[in-house]
DNA sequence: CTATTCTACAACCAAATGGTTGTAGATCAG
DNA sequence: CTGATCTACAACCATTTGGTTGTAGAATAG
């Protein structure tokens, strides 16, 4: 089952946490910058038109989601980026790019085999009345 | 400049949208869901254990994020995936990657030529003396 | 025609989010 | 020691989010 292929090494809570980092454009920025060299936190606070304690959150944020790092240098936290969380999030899509192509690909099978079989329309209704598969189907329209 | 190379193609707030449009499990199995084959909304609806309006919204915030699209079939509306917003959702996660592997290897060639000259560690604290650059580098402790 | 189904949308609510200011503890410079 | 800097954290506020229920319209079934 593909349900479990997808999403096996992420829990939902890590995922939530870590595409709401995302969804920020002063975090994406952090992590841009932090990405291509360390910062303190009060570096980067002087970045951007919001107050340090602010900033010090969507750092917060960002190390929840594993994004960031914080380590303690003499008076000064410094902020570098945690690869690790980059790459979960880009495999996560990744994933659902190779179902998508797998699914272009049986559509591109079914279109050639039923092409002289069945011309019309598949049935696009809530309630199937063949439920071939023990999954759970109800209200898929199309394969 | 790098900071024009990434998120040329993006605007913040489509960003904004894409990512906060992951961020949360329900949409995520949606996505699948709808990545696999075509839903109508109440379809969708019956598969969460939650209100069909609560579920009419999140694919609104899946339409709004450019994931997904409906197309208005008889008295249903049929929600299918749109490809687009996953690739450049995807293709912005490539672009940190891409930066943060030209930085990787940066340092170890840093690391190899300045490892007799200067052993050292480089300056930690906000305030540079030198900026060399007329990019704004305050606070970055790292190269 | 009537009843059902599917959708849209408004109104409401609790909790989370993104911001602020203020206070206080550590660390560093002079 | 004194003052400046960096950080942490609490309290507060407005807006957004994720959910609910209820109402109403359009399309389909009988």
């Amino acid at each position: 089952m593909v349900v479990d292929q997808l999403q096996a090494q992420f829990s939902d809570e890590e995922l939530d946490r870590l595409f709401q980092a995302f969804a920020d454009t002063t975090r994406r920025d952090i992590v841009r910058r932090v990405t291509m060299g360390a910062y303190s936190v009060s570096g980067l606070a002087a970045l951007y038109a919001m107050s340090f304690a602010a900033v010090q959150k969507h750092v917060a944020v960002l190390e929840r989601a594993s994004l960031v790092s914080k380590e303690k240098r003499g008076r000064e936290q410094i902020v570098r980026a945690n690869h690790d969380g980059l790459q979960r999030a880009r495999r996560l899509l990744d994933e659902y790019e190779v179902i998508w192509r797998q699914r272009a690909d049986r559509i591109a099978d079914l279109l050639a085999e039923t092409a002289t079989a069945e011309p019309g329309r598949t049935q696009t209704g809530t309630r199937q009345t063949r439920n071939t598969q023990s999954n759970k189907t109800e209200g898929k329209t199309e394969g």
